[in-house]
DNA sequence: AGGCAGGTTCTTA
DNA sequence: TAAGAACCTGCC
């Protein structure tokens, strides 16, 4: 089927916002894994896009994927270029960025496996994560692809092969940690959700291999609380460098998360590190 | 060869 | 409570 997208929308820009590891590039389009389901989608001119899924699966599962009830270029248009021009050009420099709605579950391991290394490096262990431990399904093309490992199939996986194949390194023990206590019950991500944002912040923390900046990704991408704002080297930074009186973020308020979104992304492109630009010695 | 990479934890004042 | 070191691994 065939979409029309208004609202900001850049395949390309989300892929390389660092909120997702399994989009794989096909073309000039993505496949893309959300649960059990599987999606190729292009960019079909003007504003449009080719999604091979029937209406009903648009409706009930790649939109709100997407997010596409949220106007991204109205949270966009918050910003004051008088008042604030540095986020005002990261902003514009961002345009199509999108915070998905992804699985909590996933988003949770994904951001243990994250820290201290780069996107590559997470893409692998993740999709190594889903190939020793996920179900084999199949796409609409007849193409098979796997799903992410609930905590019982994660936990079923031992130290060599979290150690070895998943490349893991020192987070194995995290992975199996977490795991462990979401299988035994003692972690659910649906109690995180209803939990305020303060509470929600400390639970997660209580979870081996989550400081900070992993459990404020996990309540931003994972639970969809766009008002956190991870601080990691490239935001610090950012605020460092650009900030020196101090970043106000109450004015920014609910939408915080967002704005680090194009921050960060704008702050690795000027580093030269957007993920689908080359890197360019000298 | 040694340092660093999208942090956290453990140890030490 | 606050700095510093250690940690797997891959890459320059």
């Amino acid at each position: 089927m065939t979409v029309q997208i208004q609202d900001d929308f850049d395949l390309e820009k989300i892929d390389g916002s660092g909120q997702c590891f399994r989009w794989e590039r096909d073309g000039n389009g993505f496949r893309i894994v959300h649960g059990e389901h599987a999606l190729f989608i292009r960019p079909g001119g003007e504003d449009r896009y080719v999604l091979d899924c029937t209406e009903e699966e648009y409706a009930g599962i790649w939109r709100p994927y997407f997010d596409l009830d949220t106007s991204y270029a109205q949270i966009r248009g918050r910003v004051e270029p008088a008042s604030d021009p540095y986020l005002a050009a990261a902003a514009e420099a961002g345009r199509g960025i999108r915070i998905l709605r992804q699985d909590p579950w996933e988003i949770v391991i994904t951001f243990i496996i994250s820290q201290n290394r780069n996107i590559p490096m997470i893409r692998r262990s993740v999709e190594a994560l889903c190939v020793c431990a996920g179900e084999v399904r199949e796409d609409r093309a007849g193409r098979s692809f796997r799903t992410f490992p609930g905590p019982q199939q994660l936990s079923g996986l031992d130290r060599d092969t979290l150690m070895g194949p998943c490349v893991l390194g020192y987070r194995w023990k995290y992975v199996q940690d977490v795991s462990r206590r979401a299988a035994e019950g003692l972690f659910l991500p649906e109690r995180i959700s209803k939990m305020p944002d303060r509470e929600a912040m400390e639970a997660l923390m209580d979870l081996p291999g989550v400081g900070p900046k992993v459990a404020s990704c996990i309540l931003l991408f994972g639970f969809h609380r766009l008002d956190f704002f991870p601080v990691d080297v490239w935001i610090r930074r950012v605020l460092e460098e650009e900030y020196p009186q101090g970043y106000d973020r109450e004015k920014y308020t609910p939408y915080n998360g967002v704005y680090q979104q194009y921050l960060f992304a704008y702050s690795r492109a000027r580093a030269g590190r957007g993920s689908e630009m080359p890197r360019n010695p000298g």
